[in-house]
DNA sequence: CCGTGCCGTTGAATCGTTTCATTAGCACGT
DNA sequence: ACGTGCTAATGAAACGATTCAACGGCACGG
C-alpha cells in the first residue's frame, strides 16, 4: 500500500508524453497545446503529483528561500518582523523559512550551517554575539546576508536598524512639549547599548530645553517587579522633589512604575506625573492608565531588510546598505490627557 | 571573483582521490585512511565546500526536516512549543522550520505545499479551520501528520492537545478549596469551544460543592478592556450580592477585572475577592496583584508532537494516538494569601 | 612463488527535474 | 513535388551527492 513517491516520470507515461513535455506543462504552460496539458493536468491530479523541490534546486541551483534567524520568536517585534518580511517575500515569489536561535550562538550556528546546505538566496539574521567572521565566510562563497535590528560596524553587509538615540529623544522631548521640566530617566546599571542610547537621546533633549532638568535613577533590572520598587522610591519622595515626568527605558519597567506611583501615592497620571516607556509592548495599551511609548517600525524594518536582500541577490555588484529607521511616538493617555479616553 | 560554487568533485580533485572517497569522509570516515581522511579534510578546508542539501536529499529521498506550522509565532504559546519542538528535534538529528499562517487559510496551504515539496519528514501542524481534506490526502501520499493544540474528529491522524474541561475544573476546584462559594464565570457570547470546555468544567466542579454557586457574566470580548467592564459592573454591586471567587475565561479578561475592582471599590486580592484567569501570559506574574492562572504544558506538548511524529515515521504501521494532557495550576497572589508576597 | 583475505579506494549508476538541441508533423507558397 | 517556416513534442545531458560492486595492493601462510 505504501507506494512509493509519484515522479515526473509515472505522469508521463500515464499522459503518454514525454517527461520534458510534463516539465513544460509545470513551467511554460505556453508552449505546451491545450489538448496536452489537460491529459497531463489531469494525470498529475490523478496520481497526486507533487514536485520534488530537491531535484528541481539541484538542477536550478538555487532556491526561492529565504533564510531569517531570529533571537526569540517569542518576542512580539521578532514574529511581527518575520510576518512582514514573510509577506514581502511572497510577493517577490520567495518563501521565508524561520530560524529561532533563542540567543544560543551554536543553535545560531546551527541554522546558518543549515541555510547555507539548503542552498537559500539569502539570509536574514539578527545576530547573537559577533557573526563578523561566520558573515564573512559565507559572503565570501557568494550568500547574500542582510543584518537585522544591528549595523555592521565594518560595513561589510547591508543591515536594518533603529536609531535608540532619536527614540530616546523622541521621548523626553514628548514630555517636555507637554510642559514638563523634572524629568527622570530610569534605567540599569549594567547597560545594554540599546538602553544608553536612549539615555544619550534623553540627555539631548533636556540639554535643548533651557530650564529643564534630567536625574538618572538606576533599576535592578527591566521588568516589571524592579520598576515598582523605583516607582515606590519615587512616590514616597517628598512633594518638593517629586519629577513632573518619568521616562522609562522600557515598557515594563514603566507599567512597574505606573502601578507604584497610582496605589502608593494615588498621583494622577498624566496630571501630576507624565510617563512614557520604550518597545510598545501588547500589554501598554492595556496598562490602567494607556501607557505612551515609542515603537520601532517594525512591519518597515522586515520589509526593507527582505528588499535589501533581494537587492542583493539580483546585482551583487551594488554596495552595502546601512539602513536606520527613527522609532515612532505612540501617545497614550499617560501623557496626553486628551487622549486619555481613547486608549 | 564570483567563483561558481564548489562541489564535492572540486575537493576531490584538489585531494587527488575520487569523489566516493569525498563522500565517505563526510558520512563514513572510519572507512577512510588517516591520512586521507586529512587530505581531504583540509581540501574541503581551504575551497570553503559546504553540502549541496538538495543533491543529498535528492539520492536520499528524504530530508532531516520537521514543518511545523503554527497560528500564530506572537503568540506565547505558540513560540514556547516550537522551542521545546526543535530541542527534541535536534536531539534526533532533525531540524524544525516553522511557517506562519497566520490563521490565515491561504498561508497556511501554502506552507503545506511547500513543505510537502521540500519532502520534510513530516509535518506538525496547528490548524486554522478544517485541514481535514488536505490532511488525508498528505497521508495517501505517505506524508506523517501531527496534529497541535487540536483533536482529529476522525482519528486520522495523531494528536497533541490540552482537556480544558479538566482546566477549567481545576480553576474552580481551587476557588472552592480556598472556601469561596460564590462563583461567577466571566466569559464570551460567541465563544469557542474552548471557552465552552472551559465554563463546563467550571459547572462539574461547582456541581459536586454542596452549597457553591455558580454565575455566568458575559464580555463583549476577551481583553482587558471588556474584562474592566464587567468588573466594574460587578464592583458596584451592593455587597450581598458580590461574589467572593470569579474564574475569567482567559487572563487578560482576568486583568481587567482586577484593575476594576481595586480601583472602584478597593476591595481586597484576594481576601475579599479570590481571582483566577486561565493561559498564563508573561504578564500575569506582573500584575499589580499577582495573577494566579492555568497553563497548558507546552514543552511537554511540543516534545510530545515531534515524538509522535518520529514514531510515526519510523513505523508507519503503528496507530494514531489521541494524546490528551491536563493543564498545570499556577497558584499566585490572587487566590492565595500565603502566596502573595512571592509573586 | 602463489593463493587468500583484507583494507582502502575507485568510478559508474542513481535520484527527479529542467533545459535545449533536435526531430516530427503540418500548412503554405512556389 | 519540394523547400520553408512554424509549432509541438522528444529525449538525452546536466545538476551534486551517495552508494556499492569491483578492483588494486599488501601482508601473510603454505
Amino acid at each position: 500500500m505504501e507506494s512509493r513517491p509519484v515522479s515526473i516520470k509515472d505522469v508521463a507515461d500515464r499522459a503518454g508524453v514525454a517527461v520534458g513535455t510534463v516539465s513544460n506543462v509545470l513551467n511554460h504552460p505556453a508552449r505546451v497545446s491545450s489538448a496536452t496539458r489537460e491529459r497531463v493536468q489531469a494525470a498529475i491530479d490523478h496520481l497526486g503529483f507533487v514536485r520534488n523541490d530537491a531535484a528541481r534546486q539541484l538542477r536550478a541551483g538555487q532556491s526561492r528561500t529565504i533564510g531569517l534567524i531570529v533571537l526569540d520568536v517569542g518576542n512580539p517585534f521578532f514574529s511581527s518582523l518575520a510576518r512582514a518580511a514573510e509577506d514581502c517575500a511572497a510577493e517577490n515569489g520567495s518563501t521565508v523559512v524561520l530560524g529561532d536561535s533563542g540567543q544560543d550562538t551554536e543553535r545560531e550556528a546551527r541554522y546558518i550551517d543549515v541555510f547555507e546546505q539548503q542552498r537559500v538566496q539569502g539570509m536574514l539574521i539578527s545576530p547573537v554575539g559577533d557573526v563578523g567572521p561566520r558573515v564573512e565566510a559565507l559572503r565570501k562563497r557568494g550568500m547574500p546576508v542582510v543584518l537585522v535590528d544591528r549595523v555592521d560596524a565594518q560595513r561589510r553587509c547591508s543591515s536594518v536598524s533603529v536609531d535608540d538615540v532619536a527614540g530616546g529623544y523622541m521621548a523626553v522631548r514628548h514630555l517636555l512639549e507637554a510642559g514638563r521640566r523634572r524629568i527622570v530617566f530610569v534605567g540599569t546599571k549594567a547597560s545594554f547599548r540599546q538602553v544608553d542610547d536612549r539615555l544619550a537621546g534623553a540627555r539631548q533633549a533636556v540639554g535643548e530645553q533651557e530650564g529643564a532638568v534630567l536625574e538618572v535613577v538606576e533599576a535592578d533590572a527591566m521588568t516589571v517587579l524592579a520598576g515598582r520598587d523605583v516607582g515606590g522610591v519615587i512616590a514616597r519622595r517628598p512633594a518638593g522633589r517629586l519629577p513632573d515626568g518619568i521616562f522609562c527605558a522600557n515598557d515594563l519597567l514603566a507599567i512597574g512604575v505606573m502601578q507604584a506611583v497610582l496605589l502608593i501615592r494615588g498621583l494622577r497620571i498624566p496630571e501630576d506625573l507624565a510617563l512614557i516607556g520604550y518597545d510598545d509592548i501588547d500589554f501598554s495599551a492595556s496598562a490602567v492608565v494607556p501607557l505612551s511609548s515609542v515603537r520601532k517600525p517594525t512591519e518597515l524594518m522586515g520589509r526593507t531588510a527582505v528588499e535589501l536582500l533581494l537587492e542583493e541577490i539580483e546585482g551583487p555588484s551594488s554596495r552595502r546598505r546601512q539602513v536606520i529607521f527613527d522609532p515612532e511616538l505612540v501617545e497614550r493617555g499617560s501623557t496626553t490627557a486628551a487622549v486619555r479616553a481613547a486608549g
